[in-house]
DNA sequence: ATATAATAGATATGCAACATAACTATAATA
DNA sequence: TATTATAGTTATGTTGCATATCTATTATAT
């Protein structure tokens, strides 16, 4: 490989003044910074249960949506069904959710939480409305609608065009 | 193993009437679900320029911090150092980026984006400005302060105790 | 009625993001 | 000068996420 030659007289950045401005200056950034600071504190609220992002997000759907189809359920939480399987069988393995044959349709499988899914939710969501208080306290009640409806707006920019 | 038996009696979610009032209820899912929309539309402005959202941010910083070392950036990134490595040899085979021999310390490397690096991050700077432009357009001034301060806050609180 | 297409779930597989342990070479320090 | 720490690297493993393909079953189209 023939020697690339960087850009001639630049003054080198000193380990005092590192700048990240361009960077903190796209929001896209900022969120995704926030979101993988925000996710190791939520991880390790959720490893107490046994549980990671999406199981935790598996069982509370099936737990609010009692018979709920594979189908649906990947659907709703925008994952794709072949993972949703092995997510569904370690659910299943440690008797929080039964896979339920329908009648009408030999296919499908009518999802719900056992007892004790349904206990496991029950502590696992007070939980993570304790680590989600942590932040949300620091936010003034403005700051927390405005976030609110921004989030459902960038959604909405993007799944609109996108599904 | 011995068959787990949910719940009794419980009247079937019908496919019209999911709900996932519960998990739209926590901030982070909304965070997530967001950011991951987001992420989509961003990936394919990235593409274009052959590049990913770390080698992005990369490039970007050490255009800004020319001469910054690699513990450096790895630090300012967020990202571990082995994996900034394999980034920078992309960025370097491509060379969009130089790493100099540091003549005050030789086990280091002194970042540096060549000319083609200093290009290509202003054209694709530009093209993540008018992704972002797509739905920061959509919020209000207040929208925008409030969703910027929030995610601040919420970066300081889980990186004060994280790190 | 039957052939064809579509759907529910599962399996296999691959890539990308991210993390850790351990190595080489240098530099800092005791 | 011996010990420790640091910069970068290599190897490796885990998780998240995506796609192709398979089966069993159901829906549809002639």
């Amino acid at each position: 490989m023939k020697p690339a030659t960087a850009l001639p007289a630049q003054k080198n950045t000193r380990a005092s003044d590192i700048s990240d401005s361009q960077l903190r200056g796209l929001f896209g950034y900022n969120l995704k910074r926030s979101f993988s600071a925000l996710q190791v504190d939520l991880l390790e609220v959720l490893s107490k249960f046994d549980l990671r992002m999406v199981p935790f997000s598996t069982l509370v759907m099936i737990v609010e949506n009692p018979g709920l189809r594979q189908s649906q359920l990947a659907d709703a939480l925008a994952i794709e069904r072949p993972n949703l399987v092995v997510v569904l069988d370690a659910l299943e393995r440690r008797e929080l959710i039964t896979r339920d044959r329908v009648p009408t349709d030999r296919r499908a499988y009518a999802l719900r939480a056992t007892l004790a899914g349904h206990q496991l939710f029950e502590k696992a969501y007070r939980a993570v409305q304790t680590h989600e208080a942590r932040y949300l306290d620091r936010l003034t009640t403005a700051e927390r609608e405005a976030l609110s409806s921004a989030l459902n707006k960038i959604r909405a920019t993007f799944e609109e065009t996108g599904e």
